[in-house]
DNA sequence: GCCGTTTTCGGCCCGACTGTTTTCAGTCG
């Protein structure tokens, strides 16, 4: 775990207890605030301790936050952690985490009841005593006890890839009922983050409560949450929470922008339509009349916009911001919105295995797909003898397996097909197969996939001597990290970035939605140096080419255009850069 | 706790739903 993401977690944890003790709101917001900066910044916290004005530079952390930081990093605590922690009983925090039970709540079941973590909790409930306290009725812990269950077996956020199917095939069940006019999903599935929480489906039609009847009772629902008029939610089987807002047609936009957030953006969103004299709410920018008794949609007014989120945008005279970089990570100052990636930009395939290794396809089969795809080149880059697990080539084999990839190339038209591998890299940074070997191939794609406990330090330097092996063309799944399962590598990015410059490597954004390595956050670093990008799907059998889009919105959240990334170049362009490292 | 081309004090985004009340507090996003 990085110092950021150490000193985040306590931020996150102060925040929950002033929250129990109830502080003053703005302050536990302040606190959350910034444990999310941190969590978003790339750079090391640590290495500005020495210069404290540089940290209060950063919006959302002043002098007591500072010193708290400066604290943390020179003796490796925060002595008002500690005492806010020593303040109630530990367990409480996992009580505050279950769905329904806020602060206020929580806090007087531990003061009238004796609530000091789950399990008091739970037995507190068969005892009568939490029935006793006020506004408890029957319902109320009937709930409180469903969602202590839920918690139990779904604690983990869901897979980018795995909610987006699930969204879609909710989104054209929905888009079938009759009066509908649109159905779209928002939220941080449309912003394309690497996890979501929930998935959030808004619509529109003539028939709003059919729409709302339909969506509660589709396939796979195991739990009504809530079933409002406008607003209902539900829970899968499959654990995922799905939430639906039936809006009116007129107001589309305003909605769209409201529930895809991120709930940041839309802060500072508003905070602009203020200082212009104006509201936005999800049901448009309205006027400020000065009315603020009742929302101005209840009272007739006629909103300045409301329709799309274009037009919104342009009333806060922002260009219209693409859903990806909705993230309060600079967007928001943009003159003009940079033209990101797209899918149709990507040409070609350069990180990809064959029955020679683990994947499932023959050398002609992959190209055959790549070719289907509209792609100008494909790389073969099958595993090293190290990966045993993986059916690794020995140098013989990678020998002859050269030779057939050459063959193949003369043999099939219309395809550019590289004799390539993805080589492992050593936990000391040595790579898996000879230099001299290593040349004779067309792309060297090199990946960590051992060793990926060790210590950031070492993890860096490894890192940092395969970017700089001159014939290392792409440094593939730098962190080797598995969404919800493996944390991997925590290297310096930083220094990963300087070395791609200096030694003219790409930085590969795998593609496959449990990697997804570099991740967002990596990726706009990279793209604010100038580090070129490659977005690979590393397919293993023919679907996984459609792996592409996940790898493409990671890139869009990183702010990548298609100049600095590899897959999008003409033939020409990417056949000299491989040959420059030849 | 943070912030400042109306500022160093006094603000800090906005609305829906539930379950309990009998007009609303608490929670969520």
């Amino acid at each position: 775990m990085s110092v950021n993401t150490e000193i985040a977690a306590i931020f996150d944890e102060m925040s929950k207890v002033l929250m129990l003790i109830g502080a003053n709101p703005f302050k536990v917001n302040a606190h959350a605030n910034v444990a999310r900066i941190l969590k978003d910044m790339v750079a090391d916290i640590s290495q500005l301790v020495d210069e404290p004005a540089k940290i209060t530079a950063i919006e959302g952390i002043g002098k007591g936050s500072a010193k708290k930081i400066i604290e943390y990093v020179q003796t490796g605590s925060i002595k008002e952690h500690q005492e806010l922690l020593d303040s109630i009983p530990h367990g409480l925090l996992d009580v505050l985490a279950i769905q329904g039970l806020g602060p206020k709540t929580v806090k007087l079941m531990w003061e009238k009841a004796g609530v000091v973590d789950i399990k008091t909790l739970q037995s507190k409930i068969k005892t009568g005593e939490i029935e006793k306290l006020p506004r408890m009725g029957a319902k109320t812990i009937q709930n409180i006890t469903e969602s202590i269950e839920f918690a139990a077996k779904a604690s983990q956020r869901i897979r980018l890839g795995d909610a987006l199917i699930t969204a879609e095939e909710i989104v054209d069940y929905l888009r079938t009922i009759k009066g509908v006019k649109q159905v779209e999903y928002a939220g941080s599935l449309r912003r394309g983050r690497e996890t979501i929480g929930d998935i959030d489906i808004l619509a529109c039609g003539t028939q709003p409560n059919v729409i709302s009847q339909a969506f509660q009772k589709l396939p796979g629902v195991e739990k009504v949450i809530a079933a409002g008029k406008t607003k209902s939610s539900i829970r899968l089987a499959s654990g995922i929470q799905v939430d639906l807002r039936v809006v009116d047609k007129e107001s589309f936009g305003a909605a769209y922008l409201y529930f895809t957030g991120s709930k940041q953006h839309n802060v500072l969103l508003r905070e602009i339509a203020i200082k212009k004299n104006l509201r936005l709410n999800e049901y448009g920018l309205y006027p400020d009349d000065g009315q603020h008794d009742k929302p101005p949609q209840q009272r007739g007014v006629k909103p300045v916009a409301a329709k799309t989120e274009q037009d919104i945008y342009k009333a806060l005279d922002l260009p219209w911001i693409a859903p990806e970089i909705r993230e309060d990570r600079g967007e928001i100052n943009l003159r003009k919105m940079p033209k990101l990636i797209e899918l149709e930009d990507i040409k070609a395939e350069l990180h990809a295995h064959t029955i020679a290794s683990d994947g499932k396809m023959t050398i002609d089969e992959l190209a055959l797909q790549a070719l289907d795809r509209g792609f100008h080149t494909i790389a073969v880059t099958d595993h090293s003898r190290s990966s045993v697990q993986a059916n690794g080539l020995t140098p013989e084999r990678l020998r002859k397996h050269i030779q057939a990839v050459h063959e193949a190339n003369e043999r099939i038209k219309g395809i550019t097909i590289l004799a390539g591998s993805e080589v492992d890299i050593h936990a000391d940074g040595r790579l898996d197969y000879d230099d001299e070997l290593l040349a004779e191939l067309d792309i060297v794609v090199a990946s960590p996939h051992s060793a990926l406990r060790q210590d950031p330090q070492a993890a860096t330097k490894r890192l940092v001597s395969a970017i700089s092996n001159p014939l290392v063309h792409i440094l593939g799944h730098p962190t080797g990290r598995i969404i919800n399962r493996r944390e991997g590598l925590s290297p310096d990015i930083n220094a990963l970035i300087k070395a791609a410059l200096k030694h003219n490597t790409a930085l590969e954004i795998n593609a496959n939605y449990l990697r997804l390595d570099l991740r967002d956050i990596h990726v706009k670093a990279a793209v604010d140096a100038g580090a070129l990008i490659a977005i690979n799907t590393d397919a293993h059998s023919p679907d996984n080419f459609d792996l592409l889009r996940y790898g493409i919105l990671t890139a869009r959240r990183g702010w990548l255009t298609p100049k600095l990334c590899i897959n999008t170049w003409p033939q020409t362009k990417l056949k000299k850069w491989l040959q420059s490292k030849r």
